[in-house]
DNA sequence: CCGCAGCGTGACGCTTTTGTGACAGGTAAC
DNA sequence: GTTACCTGTCACAAAAGCGTCACGCTGCGG
């Protein structure tokens, strides 16, 4: 789960371990030395969430904290509290400022990515998926399980988010480039060839001769999933 | 919603006082004087939230917290702490040993209530402590066994409650970051692949062959409790 | 009937994910 | 103290998927 990270630290040293590793838990990190350019950077990029140094020069993290929550657009973004040992009473006072949640330098990048999580899942709780029941197939995101008349059908994870898109948009047909961008994520690169194979994959999976028709092709567009089976010609 | 308070606070006026607030909020308090009525109340009745006094003679509330911590069946109590001014540094103190929030004395009734309404809400979804009885196993949490058909099967605390969990969410996927949180607790911070060595050995716990199926793995997405054993793909 | 572009299919390294055994602390009971 | 668990974390092994390729088939326009 990335998100956008203000990173509000005067001292450059911190600024950078901090910064790399939040990097490599896959967030981006705008960063801000001082109050003033943290707030600008507020205003302008709308943060996920605010890393927010205790002691600042100019203006105190209680005071930055105070003035996101009295604007409406950035009071919903959640604050943590970086405090140093010794000032450890003021924690209580950042809690209570709105602070979400406090870390104690020196602290671990581990604890500091947990936290990071936790504040960001309790501000985001998560969305149930509803089951898709279509053409006599059933698939359920929540148990991550798939049947046909009751029978379970056993996926892999790309198969499965593959049937997944299909079945939420079934009977429209979609290009190898928009499953691409909509299954796989529109940042990976593959060849458009892989859609195929994982179509095959699937129509396999699915009990052959019946089921698997239910994923078409259609030729010099893409695939598509349609409850009404198309009448092989019989000539 | 009314709760059930236990009340731990050694100086008299101010139980009175408190207990004759929670009450007029529509709560039952019970009362107790030293840590050691406490704990025994807390055994006997097992409140739904506890009210500590930070100050208590012969056992410190943060021991008494961390022996309420300490033990399975009272580890969910939410616990509120009550400090002095000028014990402030104390608090942090407190709230890392487990206590989910602390009022400083003198407080305002209301803000008592307001802060036990919000810690019961955070709670809310208490999972039942009924006995579940899923596919051949019986987990009872009152007496903190497992049985397979009868025979006993020796968990740890930390597998009885992952088993415990999956039990009662069922047929459900559970990421191994949704099981950290709900399983070890938000404040925790362990590494992600320790929920597998738990899964591990909450499997050979069981009777190898037959009721470890009942503990899934979904590959790339966590694991789960099914009663449906997975059919291997007889290739 | 031919050629061509599009699609299906089987195979094959490779990466990612998960299972497993071992180990160093920590805690409670003794 | 000592003993017997638990626990979290590694490193390594096993397994399962994944992306690509090469080749063969198919349908369509000439």
């Amino acid at each position: 789960m990335p998100a956008n990270i203000l990173l509000v630290e005067d001292e450059p040293a911190i600024q950078e371990l901090i910064a790399a590793n939040l990097t490599r838990a896959g967030h981006t990190v705008m960063r801000a030395g001082d109050a003033e350019t943290g707030q600008r950077i507020v205003r302008e990029a709308l943060p996920d969430l605010v890393l927010l140094d205790w002691m600042l020069p100019g203006m105190s993290g209680v005071e930055f904290a105070r003035r996101l929550r009295s604007d409406e657009r950035t009071r919903a973004i959640p604050i943590i509290m970086l405090t140093a040992r010794g000032e450890e009473q003021d924690k209580v006072l950042g809690l209570e400022t709105g602070a979400d949640d406090y870390i104690t330098k020196p602290f671990s990048p581990r604890e500091l990515v947990a936290r990071i999580k936790a504040v960001l899942r309790r501000r985001a709780p998560q969305v149930t998926e509803d089951a898709v029941e279509l053409g006599g197939l059933r698939l359920d995101p929540a148990t991550h399980r798939v049947t046909a008349a009751g029978e379970p059908i056993n996926l892999g994870p790309t198969e499965f988010r593959l049937l997944h898109f299909l079945m939420t948009h079934a009977e429209r047909v979609h290009s190898r480039s928009q499953l691409l961008d909509q299954v796989w994520g529109d940042h990976v690169f593959v060849e458009e060839r892989t859609v195929d194979v994982h179509i095959r994959r699937l129509r396999s999976a699915l009990e052959p001769g019946l089921h698997d028709r239910l994923v078409q092709t259609v030729r010099g567009s893409g695939y598509r999933f349609s409850t009404e089976i198309e009448t092989t010609p019989a000539n």
